[in-house]
RNA sequence: UGGGGCGUGGCCAAGCGGUUAAGGCACCGGACUUUGACUCCGGCACUCGUAGGUUCGAAUCCUACCGCCCCAGCCA
């Protein structure tokens, strides 16, 4: 089981081998319970090829429930976002639920443990009930209406229901302990008065809504999970999450078990401030291709191969640290080096005349789509008369270390001719503005003999290429640690995360490509064609991932 | 000062009383190269938060410390 489709192992995965093996079940059902108030983000990724890939590769099953139950934070937007990202990572749920589907079981079964007397109306505002709980090292007080009688929280809830009491002036609790060291356990909330609300499922039928605790073990047994995965916060929510279930009339008692959430560095990964960057506009939406969101990450053009590998790579534990950017770029760059077509691409273009090139001639020349996949075929490149480089790839002079053109030196134009530079033509302030080369007739698919070449650069020609826009991406913040010393994360905020850059001269090839389209322009990096906004013929290129670059370590002589 | 967790190389992470302490990322060499990419080869923890103890034998068991995270919503 576990191991299959190379998948690593993990201590979730260990339990569930050993209930299958002690018989304890024989097939495993998960969940993966959003609360529709936000995006998902790479996060939550992690905790949906947890959920789902061990449904798809144990014998079960995962459903996707949104755990509804806050009308005043909750959307149909996200709703509808949450299900394409889940769909578009690769997964697709046995069933859709919402907890809102069961709120009328909820509230049998709270009026079960009215009955019982396992749950009580409490009269207390909110302040009050905060008083009453005591602090981590004091009990709380029981409330004044614990002990009511059954008949009369019984009444009492039935007109909550009915709409008699307005917002905040009663709730149910759970009559546990207040004077458990464990604070959810100190008689804690089951039902709150909301009134006034449309949810976006049950529209205004209710006005009581039920509390993550009391709903999430219910929902669970209800859709017979068997193992209720979610991250470490709720550890200390586990003893209550059993108390419900042990409470009320059910078969089915789920075991929660927690893993560690992901932390990234260079971003931030709460809910609330993701929905900050989006409310205050320091990103243009949920989707920037800036933001650690799975559509983000998707419109800048990751694949949902790499951010699952990416999940495979960092594994489950419930130890919290912070992973580098370098793994999931890493993912990314692994993924799209064995899909991605090559083209040319410059960035930042300089002019350069092959003086002993015709005038008029225009050289259709063959360049293989990808250097080891035969099957990805070739295409045609044209080489003209005045083609541009990138500036970085010239300098008048450099020791040997810098392997592209200098003055006097020699270099190969990428599946063309080998060029030597004669000349640099500058302005008036001193700025080059051409460079003059003559080229070697004799090198097309050969060496020159008896010389080497510093290297191979990438170009295009002048006259043929069409200009787009590309979108260079940095990281979204500039400390790993946004906001860490207590300061506001916004503080933390990268000035330089996106550069727009105009003018970028592309093979014509590339004019045509289509939304999504993912792209290595060699030298440079991997790009994907903005599905926002491009037009036809006028793509918008994001770069995804910059190619490893181990000449930029050394660069600075 | 209450309760619940976590501590293995720069990062993630195997390890579950007897292994030379996996692997990945990063990094450092080198090979290859018409992408300074990819790929390939080699290097990279006498040591597992610390200190004791048990044991023939401890990262794994015990004890005590230390550090970090979470909990006092009618949020999830």
């Amino acid at each position: 089981m576990s191991g299959d489709s190379g998948t690593p192992t993990n201590f979730i995965r260990q339990i569930i081998d050993d209930d299958l093996a002690s018989g304890k079940h024989a097939t495993i059902h998960t969940r993966f319970p959003p609360e529709p108030n936000g995006y998902l983000h790479i996060g939550h990724a992690k905790s949906i090829v947890l959920n789902f890939g061990i449904a798809a590769d144990y014998p079960g099953s995962c459903n996707l429930r949104f755990d509804d139950t806050n009308p005043a934070k909750e959307e149909e937007e996200f709703v509808e976002a949450i299900k394409d990202d889940v769909r578009w990572l690769g997964y697709d749920w046995a069933e859709l639920r919402f907890a809102s589907d069961y709120f009328e079981q909820l509230y049998d079964y709270a009026v079960e443990l009215i009955r019982s007397g396992k749950a009580f109306i409490c009269d207390l505002d909110a302040d009050q009930v905060r008083e009453y709980r005591g602090t981590l090292t004091e009990p709380g007080r029981p409330s004044p209406n614990r002990e009511r009688s059954v008949d009369e929280n019984l009444d009492l809830f039935t007109r909550m229901r009915a709409g008699e009491f307005p917002d905040g002036s009663r709730t149910l609790r759970a009559k546990i302990d207040m004077a458990s060291p464990n604070i959810n356990m100190r008689d804690p909330t089951l039902y709150r008065i909301r009134h006034g609300l449309i949810h976006h499922q049950t529209g205004d039928e209710w006005c009581i809504y039920p509390m993550y605790d009391y709903t999430h073990p219910i929902s669970d047994a209800i859709e017979g999970i068997t193992h209720s995965l979610c991250t470490l916060e709720f550890e200390d929510h586990r003893p209550l999450y059993d108390w419900v279930l042990d409470n009320i009339t059910i078969a089915c008692h789920p075991r929660q078990i927690e893993f560690s959430r992901l932390n990234l560095e260079y971003t931030v990964m709460s809910k609330r401030r993701l929905t900050q960057l989006v409310q205050e506009r320091r990103v243009s939406g949920w989707d920037d291709p800036r933001m650690p969101t799975i559509a983000g990450l998707r419109r800048r053009g990751y694949t949902p191969e790499s951010i699952r590998s990416f999940c495979d790579a960092i594994g489950v534990t419930k130890s919290e640290g912070t992973v580098e950017m370098g793994m999931l770029e890493n993912s990314i760059r692994g993924h799209l080096d064995g899909i991605a077509p090559r083209r040319m691409a410059v960035l930042d273009p300089l002019k350069v005349v092959i003086t002993n090139y015709p005038q008029d001639r225009v050289e259709a020349l063959t360049a293989d789509n990808h250097p080891k996949d035969a099957a990805m075929g070739s295409r045609e490149i044209v080489l003209t008369r005045e083609v541009f480089i990138d500036r970085a790839d010239f300098r008048e002079e450099a020791n040997k270390k810098y392997k592209r053109l200098v003055l006097g030196g020699e270099v190969r134009l990428r599946n063309a001719y080998v060029i030597r530079c004669d000349e640099a033509v500058k302005d008036a302030a001193g700025e080059i503005v051409e460079l003059r080369c003559t080229y070697d007739p004799d090198t097309l698919g050969q060496n020159p003999e008896g010389r080497k070449v510093r290297g191979v650069i990438h170009w295009v020609s002048a006259t043929l290429a069409k200009r787009v826009e590309v979108r260079l991406y940095d990281r979204l913040f500039r400390t790993a640690h946004p906001g860490r010393g207590g300061s506001d994360f916004l503080d933390d905020l990268n000035p330089d995360s996106l550069k727009v850059v105009g003018n970028v001269v592309i093979e014509p090839a590339l004019a045509e490509a289509m939304p999504g389209q993912r792209f290595q322009f060699e030298r440079e990096g991997y790009f994907c064609v903005d599905p926002v906004d491009s037009q036809p013929g006028a793509p918008v290129f994001n770069r995804v991932v910059s190619l490893r670059d181990s000449w930029g370590k050394i660069a600075e002589d």
